[in-house]
DNA sequence: ACGCATCACTGAAGCGTTTAAGTCTATTTG
DNA sequence: CAAATAGACTTAAACGCTTCAGTGATGCGT
């Protein structure tokens, strides 16, 4: 509360004889002699100094913060990529500013913009043919996960193969027998043409299946509400969006005394941890190497180097019980 | 990319033929004129001009930024609660930095010191007795979830009434008639006597119980794996510290075939979302109350306002199948 | 012994804001 | 009507660091 004075780098070049000029430089090792900086260390020790981030960005024009912009944060899956992006991005002397634009395109926006003092950004974008991309994308790096940013000039994207996961899910489904199905997709305000709904049309309409396409929170309880709703029009199966909302599937399931996959079966979407414990088919994005992807081009942009890599991660289906 | 210059303020102001000062003060809404406000907003819009954070946190010394040290983000307790407070923070115009400690007191501390340009600090601490806090205490206000520092003046407290939650859910197992248990605690790099730990102990001698008390990681592979090992002992029941970690064991206990709360009882402690969906019986804190209690204490003190409230969570028992 | 790098460091400008103090005009007040 | 007050700005000094362009000393080759 006292908010006490930390020292400050002046102070450190007084009680080393040095100009602070030296001490900045000795601090990260650069043109000083072995003993300058011996002593420049024992003396910073000593006085508890330690670098202001905030003067240290302004100077330097670096902060070492990664953006990451995360679509909607209520669902777990969501929130695995973020600790592991985090985590990761550490490794790197870098720390992640985590935002979530919790499903809404305008938060979205709003958020993108007035991220400055970053780096770089890492973004899972709600609504990725929005017209503010480009624009943002030129004044920093970004890099899409999931889907791509078809308008702007990025430095790297790590997209999934929707249209495959898709196919691979209804596939099976069909392949069950089911013709009657639905299909939960995440609720996010005013976003017209979502690549995966696409997906979704053109496949019930090759493989001739009858689908009721709804959309649901990502939050259990409130998934579960609107599961609870789906449900007694008895689709023979219910294919979600993401693995968060087929939680609220079976939740709802258990609730009305519905057998899985007997009555119905589920089916999820990104395959978070849970899932296995639950016995949730679902379809599988490898996030390990999701994160590890995301890390590695944001970092090489926001040291300079230009990649513009676009990384295609396949879909795996991870048969357990629910289907 | 191009990294392409933003508007400054000296360009807004020289737009409208006023001095920075001026517009900085009209953007803010003080000291000038409605007229003048009125051309300096349409003219910042014009140029796009966006304040940069940076500058404005070295002038202002205030960044808007709330630090958040989760204990273990491995966590899915911990990764909604810091999800909840990020969301109820942007409500205050706050940004939440997110920093896990992954259980390693070191990196508690290097992390807690490092944390510099922040408002603010929320920390779940890993070690609430170690020698620093007192230090970052007193340059900027903390605010403890979970144990208090009990060395330090915060500006605030949210601790669990751990020693409750502990009695209440051993008694629950020895009413059903368990003797032979055994107790997982997260695996922390070296924090002796954790407080939790010691409850454990005076309540298992009390009751007359037999713990065997093992350490676990907090992600579901690491967890499932200890569990593993653990249950071919045939323990009547196992207590785990947390969700994640009984998620472990409820998952093992399927992969060798032992039946839930059959062979073994399992209980957990936290209650994540996940846990009603798994019937996992559980001691429950009110993650929304303790969100909104830190996140008004780390406001108020980041305002200036003193505070400085312990506010003591109860805990209560949800008894679902697993125990 | 001479020029030429190289090394270790210093001086000072700047990064883009905020903010305390000061200036000038227009208005109010005794 | 002089003096005090308020309103609307401007000036300039921070904020704490980085970094560019020097400045003397040294070491080197010839």
């Amino acid at each position: 509360m006292a908010q006490r004075k930390r020292a400050t780098i002046r102070e450190v070049a007084q009680a080393t004889g040095l100009s602070p000029a030296a001490v900045s430089y000795a601090l990260r090792g650069m043109q000083v002699s072995e003993e300058t900086m011996e002593r420049v260390r024992r003396a910073a020790a000593e006085l508890g100094y330690e670098a202001d981030p905030i003067a240290r960005a302004l100077a330097s024009g670096k902060t070492g913060m990664i953006g990451l912009l995360c679509g909607s944060l209520e669902d777990l899956w969501q929130q695995a990529l973020a600790v592991g992006i985090a985590r990761t991005l550490r490794d790197d002397e870098r720390y992640a500013l985590i935002l979530d634009a919790a499903g809404d395109p305008g938060r979205e926006q709003t958020l993108a913009r007035q991220l400055r003092g970053v780096d770089g950004l890492i973004v899972q974008p709600v609504d990725p043919a929005a017209a503010f991309w480009p624009e943002i994308a030129e004044s920093l790096p970004v890099v899409a996960i999931g889907d791509a940013l078809p308008r702007a000039q990025t430095a790297g994207e790590v997209v999934f193969d929707n249209r495959a996961g898709v196919t691979m899910a209804l596939e099976y489904l069909a392949g069950k027998g089911h013709r009657k199905l639905a299909v939960l997709t995440p609720t996010q305000a005013s976003t017209p043409d979502r690549p995966a709904d696409v997906h979704v049309m053109a496949e019930a309409k090759r493989l001739d299946l009858d689908i009721d396409m709804r959309t649901a929170p990502q939050g259990l309880a409130a998934a579960t509400e609107v599961a609870a709703d789906l449900l007694p029009t008895r689709p023979g199966a219910v294919f979600c969006f993401s693995d968060s909302i087929a939680y609220g599937v079976l939740r709802a399931a258990r609730d009305l005394g519905l057998s899985v996959p007997g009555d119905v079966a589920v089916m999820g979407y990104d395959d978070h941890p849970m899932s296995s414990l639950v016995g949730l088919t679902t379809v599988n994005w490898d996030i390990d190497a999701i994160v590890e992807a995301a890390v590695r081009l944001v970092v090489a942009a926001s040291n300079g180097k230009i990649r513009r890599r676009r990384i295609v991660q396949p879909p795996r289906l991870h048969q357990r019980t629910s289907a």
